[in-house]
DNA sequence: CTGTTAGCGCATTCAA
DNA sequence: TTGAATGCGCTAACAG
């Protein structure tokens, strides 16, 4: 078991002591930028290795306080424990890094003080962009990032203030809604009205998808009435209690599923 | 939609210009320090207020840079996209700002040389912990942090050089096993040897499933013998390329499970 | 080719 | 009660 002692932290200047250069050339070596300083070949690898025999790390805080860019890229999401959202983190993390982006994810649990809580964080951070995603309060952030000079992006839930990418709620429940009224159809004989359980009153992809639900049904010649919606929220506490409650009425409306997000990254699947 | 400008990111000598005070007390104030200080109460509700107006945000790198502590905690974890990892992020990430940490998280999925790598960037962002969650090279990372003065903790896969807390993957798939087994001659009225399908075959949570695995089928009177077991990794494309493969052994060896991670959060069911 | 210098924004002395 | 001065580690400009 390594007890880790209180090692002062190796600075270039250790570097530049232990290698006899000067600090600003090990910095200028250990950034790459060794030929436009016209560094011999043999001294930058001499740096170089001495920096990796010592476990050099650079003091990121330093650095970006110096500099004016921090290729910070922050992200907040409503859940990591989500296939979808999972993905999503998941993917964006591997993109930054391709892009030489350092990361910041927040899990901010649908929560509105919370994502401003953490958008705050990230601007300390000197993060250079916010992507919102699932953001119940997109343009505070947005307006909160502005102020600032960052730029934002909403995932998944749209805003008025900066650019939105999200998936087609309405055409996906449409599409899956006709699907299973098409089913019904074939075998019972007749189309049967189905139950829509799940999702949030005030959330556009719900609102999108109960969109898609009523037009299919619409299309498909039947009546959605008040009693086939319920709309308790995504947690499986609340959908368990609903499904629990649930007597299916007397017109024959028994088919019943649930309408959850649609994964862009596994593609759409009616 | 806002453009946001190339706006100067307002500092704490702009406060005290704005306000009348010392930079220096500016700090004070902002820090809640300013009791200690003997500032008039008055002064720092206004430098306060003046704060929150202009959308004040500390430069966390500058005050990091300065302090010696940066209350900065990281945690490198196998996958997002996974119930398992998603509830430990999410609980971690929780915990640490509870206790007033900032947690940076990265997803390093199975890779050495990234888990390394992210390690690495850690300790550049002067991390005072890290948790490697379930990591190939426990380790090596704790060596690595150690050199830095920085404690390591193991998660879900356990190393030698740090303390490491873990399930016990080897009662859970001896129960799990037995269960089976149990089933299988209640309904057959005979013990039928099972089939061990994924896992890793260097990863230490498979060893201890195969071992518990191992050990039911012969407190059952039963031979594991090769054929029964298919480890090739947790991904559904090689665990696919498994089942498409699988032929039942003549000896009635058709009972066939994957045995995955146990999941703690969740509580252990059998 | 290389070293010296001057901040980046903040927190912490110390002096007033 | 308060402000001025200092330096954290690094990078960029400039001077050799």
């Amino acid at each position: 078991m390594i007890r880790p002692g209180k090692m002062k932290k190796i600075t270039i200047y250790d570097l530049a002591e232990l290698t006899g250069v000067s600090a600003s050339a090990v910095s200028a070596i250990l950034n790459g930028n060794w030929q436009k300083r016209r560094i011999s070949a043999r001294l930058a690898e001499k740096v170089t290795r001495v920096a990796q025999e010592q476990g050099y790390a650079i003091n990121r805080q330093a650095s970006l306080l110096r500099k004016e860019k921090s290729r910070v890229i922050g992200m907040i999401v409503p859940k990591y424990d989500n296939r979808y959202f999972g993905s999503i983190v998941e993917k964006f993390e591997e993109m930054a890094r391709e892009r030489g982006l350092f990361p910041i994810i927040t899990c901010t649990r649908r929560n509105p003080a919370l994502e401003l809580e953490a958008v705050r964080t990230m601007l300390s951070w000197q993060v250079e962009w916010v992507i919102a995603t699932g953001a119940t309060q997109p343009d505070e952030i947005s307006a909160l990032c502005a102020q600032a000079g960052v730029s934002t992006l909403n995932l998944d839930l749209p805003g008025t203030l900066a650019p939105s990418v999200i998936s087609d709620n309405y055409a996906g429940a449409k599409a899956l809604t006709e699907c299973i009224l098409d089913n019904a159809r074939r075998r019972f004989g007749q189309p049967i009205p189905l139950t829509f359980v799940g999702g949030r009153r005030h959330d556009h992809n719900t609102r999108e998808r109960l969109r898609g639900f009523r037009d299919a049904h619409q299309q498909a010649g039947l009546v959605v009435s008040a009693s086939q919606i319920f709309i308790d929220g995504y947690s499986p506490k609340h959908v368990q209690q609903t499904l629990a409650a649930f007597t299916p009425p007397p017109d024959g409306a028994d088919g019943l599923f649930r309408l959850g997000p649609v994964c862009p990254a596994a593609g759409a699947r009616y």
